[in-house]
DNA sequence: TTGGCGAGTGCACTTGTGTGCAGTGGCCAT
DNA sequence: ATGGCCACTGCACACAAGTGCACTCGCCAA
């Protein structure tokens, strides 16, 4: 048509003039379930169509629920982190939301200012998948009618929901996965990242070690990436007795030892070194790591997220941990002798 | 306070009563430069604190622009995607925007539903990362003054802006650099998806060796992908002469060749086999690969969609190219003898 | 003293929806 | 023929903001 339409979006007012009709019977068509006859619906889709119209979400936001979740995320080019994002968006649109990205540094300041944002927007409910947020700022989403769901996060925070896995399980694990291989001296490498996560899979490894009577040696060499995970090598085969078999809390830190420790040590993995990680990224299976570790259920992560959000009343100051799951590969000897 | 709140969003209505003023003055309160005495500021900044109030932006962008930027993206986990989404998300965030991710399948009906999303969201503007939308759908955006950028996709559609890559001059350069690096049998090892990105790719490789006066085998053994990459091997070295130097579209593929080349037929790179990948994922610089690629100035790219946002007069119609910047690493010889 | 000016304030309108309520018209049973 | 019921329609209000316009009030100069 050569309708002569001045640039902005078209409302359901000039859908109804072109229909001929009420503004209302024009909402009423668009709305499901309500009392509308055969043919005013087919005039009004008809001018709609002719008009491009499309039904504003903001507008109706204002009314009831915006029907958007702010997912508050940092790192995301991280493997771990974008599988999480991509997870997380398609389950939340099959669930008829739509995901607001905000990406952010991990330290509390920038998180709130983040939640802030949540809040201007009227998200329905906020997904945080990195940072911890200050307990008030969570307070005050609480009484704004806001979910808040924190995934891998610190523990208990008043009032939100509480994601994460077993990190426990698997420190213990891969403590025992390392001795049945037959490791006699073991390394812990870990990140200088002081997350709830991070900390529980460290502590659970030495503790069980501790309690077997063996000695770990730490290794921290910078954030939970690659390159922490190469410098990590240097650092630990530098002192007199060097280890036989690691830990490292992340895959991507598992993936830089193993580089490292092949092409600068000469080491053979699993014969000189076994290697366990924790993500289970995309990464840790390809045919130049086939790295033994543990997978987070992501997809049952995300399930259960969209749950709280269609059943807010079971969500109140709940924790629900996942299993992760252990994946078997070559990083690690099947046995001893 | 023990304020009995009702679960919703506190309204300027509610500060302006608590504050002793009228609903105008907390309006003009959080509008930079509206008049206001510095008491009624004071007694309204208190009230809204104690009551937790935020600005509702999408009331306000029922009046104006939204500020909402939608992102239609699929395949996120891949590392440039993911990359991709973390640089935009970052960037928009720092103009004042807020990004929707739209997460969708490549194909034309399911972008084409993202579309509409965006419409019903009054995003100001779409960015499409991922499939091509149909033309008549990117009018309606644009009769609904509505911005698309297009990233990576079809050449011109009527109307949208358009960032891309010089793929010819990868296309080109990948084959001057196996030649000179003393290649004599290539490969050019592609994907099943036949995106204008890829094919241009391909197709500028081949002529460049076709005016040469050499010949190249072509390989599509999947979708863009890691494990396309390995399956690729197989099938090149099961043929009778098998290639020297392979130029990889992609990354991804490129990875995935270099592992099972060296895994299964016990090539050593760049000594039996030069490789060239496209892309600069993160993982192509990780010690294992080492591998010569082109790197996407993505950045760049990202500055350029908000600077299209900021001034969107000079946005129609407009195609604008960046040039991949060559990144030298150790999967190509230097050069011949 | 009075006119003018400027800062500050509030009313009322705007944006695009969904929906309660009243009203209309048609159809069927009595 | 008429009362009752039901499907449909439109008015008007609510939602949460921004803002033009009129108005008040204090202060200063003529």
């Amino acid at each position: 048509m050569s309708d002569l339409k001045t640039p902005g979006f078209v409302s359901a007012q000039t859908v109804a003039e072109r229909a001929g009709v009420s503004r209302s019977a024009v909402s009423r068509t668009f709305t499901a379930g309500a009392s509308v006859s055969e043919a005013t619906r087919r005039k009004v889709l008809e001018a709609a169509d002719a008009l491009g119209y499309h039904v504003n979400h903001l507008a109706r936001g204002l009314r009831e629920r915006s029907n958007i979740v702010c997912l508050v995320v940092s790192d995301m080019t991280t493997p771990i982190r974008a599988r999480m994002v991509d997870v997380m968006t398609r389950k939340l649109q099959a669930a008829g939301r739509i995901t607001m990205v905000i990406n952010t540094e991990t330290d509390t300041e920038s998180v709130s200012t983040a939640l802030r944002q949540t809040l201007n927007y009227r998200a329905d409910a906020t997904v945080v998948l990195s940072g911890t947020p200050s307990a008030s700022l969570i307070e005050t989403c609480l009484a704004n009618g806001q979910q808040v769901v924190l995934i891998n996060r610190d523990e208990q925070l008043s009032g939100s929901s509480n994601l994460g896995v077993d990190n426990a399980m698997a420190g213990r694990e891969a403590f025992f996965l390392l001795r049945r291989a037959g490791c006699q001296r073991l390394g812990l490498i870990s990140s200088t990242a002081r997350t709830a996560s991070l900390v529980e899979r460290e502590t659970v490894f030495l503790a069980a070690a501790a309690a077997a009577g063996v000695e770990v040696a730490v290794t921290r060499a910078g954030p939970t990436l690659y390159h922490s995970g190469a410098e990590a090598v240097r650092r630990v085969f530098g002192r007199s007795n060097s280890p036989d078999g690691v830990f490292c809390v992340t895959d991507l830190l598992a993936l830089g030892f193993m580089d490292v420790a092949r092409d600068e040590f000469g080491l053979r993995i699993p014969r000189d070194l076994c290697i366990i990680g924790f993500d289970d990224i995309e990464q840790a299976g390809w045919s130049a790591y086939r790295l033994t570790t543990f997978s987070q259920p992501q997809e049952a992560m995300a399930d259960q997220v969209v749950q709280l959000l269609l059943h807010p009343q079971t969500a109140s100051s709940r924790r629900i941990v996942f299993e992760p799951v252990p994946v078997w590969r070559q990083s690690v000897r099947p046995s001893a002798q």
